[in-house]
RNA sequence: GGUCCGGUAGCUCAGUUGAAUAGAGCAACUGCCUUCUAAGCAGUAGGUCAUUGGUUUGAAUCCAAUCCGGAUCACCA
């Protein structure tokens, strides 16, 4: 029979056991959590703390006063009560009440805490073994550990959102495995999750591949030149800032201002007058345009498909671009908006600090911020969202800004629910990446590049000489796109990153590979034995063996804080963590040829739920994992 | 100029709800493959946490000022 476990969190109904959580993480934005109390040791740890202050000092203290942390590794213990707080607040000696709590603690809850000491303000705690083992029990065949219970809080994430005027590049990957990533976590954690995308397939960008085309292609199409898609669409756009170069420099030879040569060139005129037609709703034109957009989207979806990013509702612009009027309307005849004399529409956010911005040209057209108006609109009314999540670069903070205070001026009910997922752009060592200057790192070509880093580095080793040919290709793969992804998500999202094209993308240390290499090393142990009978629970923990324990446990908590805070990198820097310990536990310990019966069993287990964990943890940043490699 | 974001080891980054001697990876150097996969492990070296002042028992973290870098403030999207 298992030991007495001393509190009702351990208990197998515990499992079922909920609790909402509001987090205010830095922004005002409101997210609700599901937090399953069963393997929180912290929130035990707590618990029990809590009630023994209580008890032994007579002070009423509140969960969320108590700092527990994990103790350093230069001191004995498990878990630290930092004392600092309590002694501030209520003016006493640090090694009384430290003494106190300890002795109380573990007079207390014996078959819990198994030792304190007291270090200056630090009460350090060591924990019974075989809460651990009890835990690892529980948990090493569930594949479902760090689930949360679906609740009915509705999220959309809208992520991705190219211009069909040329190919994804470094900086949309870096979008669409935020987006991708941040979805998967919210559902692992209970949201029910909508992805979305907005395509953006109608303006005078389309408008210059196309006037490109029609001048320069010969009627050449991708299955001519077998070329892909929106590669294909991308070079005319290149080619049409390339004329449009010549001819500014042209004009002014002739004589005329930059600006004025900018728009005077024949090419940007045959290009304004191919939007007015399409506007106009010339057909040859839209034949035109369907064309190419047609070719982009063959070339979008084979990208996608191979980097496994999947979208459960795609928006066009040209669909949608015209909603935001009716809120125009609705702002006038409140007030909200007012008209100029010329005839156009704005709204002053000076009150709030900011400018006055303009919500309608007087001609009537809307511009970004009125599409992006009725957008919002338009996926409430679908799909009546709780939170709605923008995957944008932060060079649109402003524009967020102003979409989402706008909203609430006109009272929408889901403007609160707006909340701009903003990441740094990806820089070059050179700086900015322009498609105009064709400096960017175009996204199918370096995934082609990373394929054969990985072929190179796969076949220099030489492990898998009996894989065949298609097993070759599917690890490749993996490994190309586990280190690419990994890169580009283990970085907070909100800095602006470099990536230098000339130094690879490395395998070793802090990478996905080295996570792929740990989970595939274990798979090769799990292969020859998978844990079976019995858990003796008398199993001593060796100190290696703790700390993985200990790492395994916080799982849970590290998707509910990379939830709260939108952040892919803490469950990034959680997987090669838990990585890195157990590499360090595997070279020091055999676990096949374990000193007993006992131990070999509590390190296939050990084994066994790192390997889910680590699993889990990569699947949800869009990284598999190979059994061999 | 206004607003916002950033500055931590040679490089790339963690740590920023204040807490023990500021941590990883890469690069450099030293060891470890007859034993479950060395894409690994163990170790050495590397720091004025941009600067100055303040708050505090305690500051990389909070406040103020300054310096440097970036974004944005379009009848572009």
């Amino acid at each position: 029979m298992n030991p007495r476990i001393p509190t009702a969190t351990f208990s197998n109904n515990a499992f079922m056991e909920r609790k909402v959580l509001e987090t205010f993480k830095k922004d005002k934005w409101v997210l609700y959590l599901c937090a399953d109390l069963i393997m929180l040791l912290q929130h035990t740890i707590k618990k029990i703390l809590g009630q023994v202050i209580h008890d032994s000092l007579s002070i009423p203290v509140t969960e969320e006063e108590l700092l527990i942390q994990r103790t350093k590794a230069e001191f004995e213990g498990d878990y630290t009560l930092v004392l600092f707080g309590l002694v501030k607040k209520h003016k006493l000696n640090p090694e009384q009440i430290g003494a106190t709590i300890g002795l109380a603690a573990c007079q207390k809850e014996p078959n819990f805490f198994k030792s304190y000491n007291l270090v200056k303000g630090f009460l350090n705690f060591s924990l019974q073994d075989h809460c651990l083992l009890n835990f690892l029990d529980n948990t090493y065949g569930n594949s479902q550990y760090g689930k949360a219970l679906a609740h009915e809080k509705r999220v959309m994430v809208e992520y991705s959102s190219p211009n069909t005027n040329k190919p994804l590049h470094l900086g949309h990957l870096r979008n669409i495995f935020l987006g991708w990533s941040i979805a998967e976590l919210l559902k692992e954690r209970g949201f029910a999750v909508t992805k979305s995308c907005v395509v953006n397939d109608r303006g005078i960008h389309i408008c210059k591949s196309m006037i490109a085309w029609q001048l320069f292609a010969e009627g050449a199409t991708p299955a001519t030149t077998g070329q892909k898609g929106d590669h294909f669409v991308g070079d005319y756009y290149v080619k049409f800032n390339e004329a449009h170069k010549a001819e500014i420099e042209a004009g002014i030879a002739a004589g005329l201002t930059k600006e004025q040569a900018e728009k005077e060139a024949p090419i940007m005129k045959a290009t304004q007058q191919l939007l007015q037609d399409w506007e106009a709703g010339n057909q040859e034109v839209l034949a035109l345009w369907n064309r190419m957009n047609q070719w982009v989207y063959e070339g979008f979806d084979a990208t996608y498909k191979k980097i496994g990013a999947d979208f459960d509702k795609t928006y066009y612009e040209s669909q949608t671009y015209l909603l935001g009027k009716k809120f125009v309307e609705q702002g006038l005849t409140n007030g909200v908006f007012y008209k100029k004399e010329d005839g156009s529409i704005w709204i002053d956010l000076t009150p709030e600090g900011l400018d006055e911005k303009l919500v309608l040209r007087k001609d009537g057209t809307s511009v970004y911020i009125t599409q992006d108006l009725g957008l919002a609109e338009q996926k409430f009314q679908e799909y009546r969202y709780e939170q709605s999540i923008y995957v944008i670069a932060d060079e649109q903070n402003y524009h967020m800004k102003v979409l989402q205070l706008i909203l609430q001026k006109l009272n929408k009910p889901y403007a609160k629910g707006i909340h701009h997922l903003s990441y740094g752009m990806v820089e070059l060592p050179s700086g900015k990446m322009k498609s105009r200057e064709g400096t960017v790192v175009d996204a199918d070509d370096l995934i082609t590049e990373m394929i054969e880093v990985a072929r190179a580095k796969t076949e220099e080793l030489g492990k898998v000489k009996d894989f065949n040919t298609e097993e070759l290709e599917k690890l490749y793969h993996t490994l190309a796109l586990g280190a690419l992804k990994f890169y580009l998500l283990r970085v907070d999202p909100k800095k602006k990153m470099v990536f230098n094209p000339q130094e690879s993308i490395d395998f070793q240390g802090f990478t996905g590979p080295f996570i792929q290499y740990t989970y595939a090393r274990i798979q090769s142990i799990l292969r020859k034995e998978y844990p079976t009978a019995t858990l003796p629970m008398e199993n001593k923990l060796e100190k290696e063996e703790k700390e993985l324990l200990l790492s395994l446990e916080q799982f849970p908590s590290i998707l509910d804080q990379a939830v709260a805070e939108q952040n892919p990198s803490v469950v990034a820097t959680y997987a090669f963590t838990l990585a890195k310990l157990f590499n360090s536990f595997y070279t020091q310990h055999s676990i096949i040829s374990a000193p007993s019966d006992a131990s070999r069993q509590l390190r296939l287990r050990l084994a066994a739920l790192t390997a889910n964990v680590i699993k889990k943890s990569m699947a949800l940043l869009g990284i598999e994992v190979p059994n061999r490699m």
